[in-house]
DNA sequence: ACTATACCATCCAGAATAGATCATTGTCAG
DNA sequence: CTGACAATGATCTATTCTGGATGGTATAGT
């Protein structure tokens, strides 16, 4: 969140919904009624600060305290040897001795979709190249190359 | 869970949390605790069966109801085309303009020593193959080795 | 008999989840 | 201009999950 906002300036939670699916949700899922209330709660930390908009839907904007500056520079700043966390309802059926073939072709339309996704991405923000989201997007893409292998030798297994 | 009391016919929580850590763990995470709660759930809703032991701590076993075989079975012969979610604590850091060359080092330490344990457990299965969990566990292979290029090629950038 | 240690189970407060629902604004046909 | 319908944007609710603490029970060695 901090970090969201911080690239933004300021931001309302419905702007950092269109934020998070534009990037970060693919290696960080989470659910939009957390753009809700996750900045309230940073509020009350003293990270963010919330303003309300004046007019019409007084939509709560926030942006970064000098705290949350600070707080979000120590988080990154920390590296982590933590793993990352998977959840693949597909691996699952396979582990449990699923039918392989229609699996890997189910899976293969959608992984398939996921990694054109990713390439339009790229070619957009190709040449004007925000590194840090350039690179994690080339993770992105990596794997999805490899999932497409993955159940395009199973699929024809 | 339901698979994993199938796999072994019947069995106790804490017998199920070995089984989960030793592979399914891997690209399903939980909480020891719901390995508690969930049989409790599903011997509710009657696809377990719930028996305690006599003696000593009195534990209790699970084993499947037909009702429990069935929806196990409905479950595993239905394709997902469901995408995996991820959690890479690195990679979010990463975007937001991590310094890469630390990350990467603890990254790749912690990645090198994930896929030795996934070497380690192919070769122990490597002549009795049970299929399904044989091919989920090259899935985490291929991506692992994955993750290993992906964090040199940063490391060493 | 004692105690250290593994084994096993439960509990708790807070947070996340899925999805429904509610409210406001925009837009377009008539 | 007006109502209807879609798009935006925000909130609520019930249930489940999370991380961790805590608390029992068995076992083996001394």
């Amino acid at each position: 969140m901090l970090g969201l906002i911080e690239r933004v300036g300021e931001a309302t939670p419905y702007e950092l919904k269109g934020l998070v699916a534009a990037g970060i949700g693919n290696f960080w899922s989470l659910q939009h009624a957390q753009l809700y209330t996750e900045p309230e709660r940073l509020a009350r930390a003293g990270y963010v600060e919330e303003t309300r908009e004046r007019g019409g839907r007084r939509r709560k904007r926030y942006k970064l305290t000098d705290a949350g500056r600070e707080a979000l520079l120590a988080w990154v700043s920390e590296p982590t040897n933590e793993l990352p966390e998977l959840r693949d309802v597909a691996l699952l059926k396979l582990f449990f001795d699923a039918d392989a073939q229609p699996l890997a072709d189910a899976q293969l339309v959608a992984h398939r979709e996921k990694l054109r996704e990713y390439e339009q991405l790229a070619r957009q923000t190709g040449d004007d190249p925000p590194l840090g989201p350039l690179t994690a997007l080339q993770a992105g893409i990596m794997h999805e190359q490899e999932w497409v292998r993955y159940w395009q030798r199973l699929s024809t297994a």
